[in-house]
DNA sequence: CTTATGACTATGA
DNA sequence: TTCATAGCCATAA
């Protein structure tokens, strides 16, 4: 399996469950080295998408802001797939990370 | 082998 | 508050 940073970094964003999300720093510290979070969003650049059991759309900043035009359809598509599984979104536009942060 | 790049984060102005 | 810059290190060329 681990063929790389970039599958370790997948099997960990496939654990995320749904309703919550997880910053790419968060992710990487997950994986023992918290200063890989920018490997975090680039192995999701490369990621096989959500068919290929990566939800990079649970993946966002630290702040809670969603990946600046580099979603899989558009930061909106991304938003309303989080909405859909029940994640909250502030007026702000941004991921409720106070109730959808996701703990290990 | 070296250089350039990046879905980040922290810090400073 | 927002905007700009530095540091991080694996992957690609």
């Amino acid at each position: 399996m681990s063929e790389g940073f970039f599958e370790r970094t997948y099997d960990m964003v496939r654990q995320i469950p749904e309703g919550r999300v997880a910053s790419y720093g968060q992710i990487a510290a997950m994986l023992g080295e918290p200063r890989r979070a920018r490997f975090v969003g680039f192995a999701m650049h490369s990621s096989p998408g959500v068919a290929g059991g990566v939800p990079c759309h649970r993946v966002v900043f630290k702040d809670g802001r969603l990946a600046p035009g580099f979603a899989f359809g558009g930061p909106d598509a991304q938003r309303t797939l989080l909405e859909a599984e029940g994640v909250i979104f502030l007026p702000d536009g941004r991921v409720d990370m106070d109730s959808c942060s996701w703990e290990a």
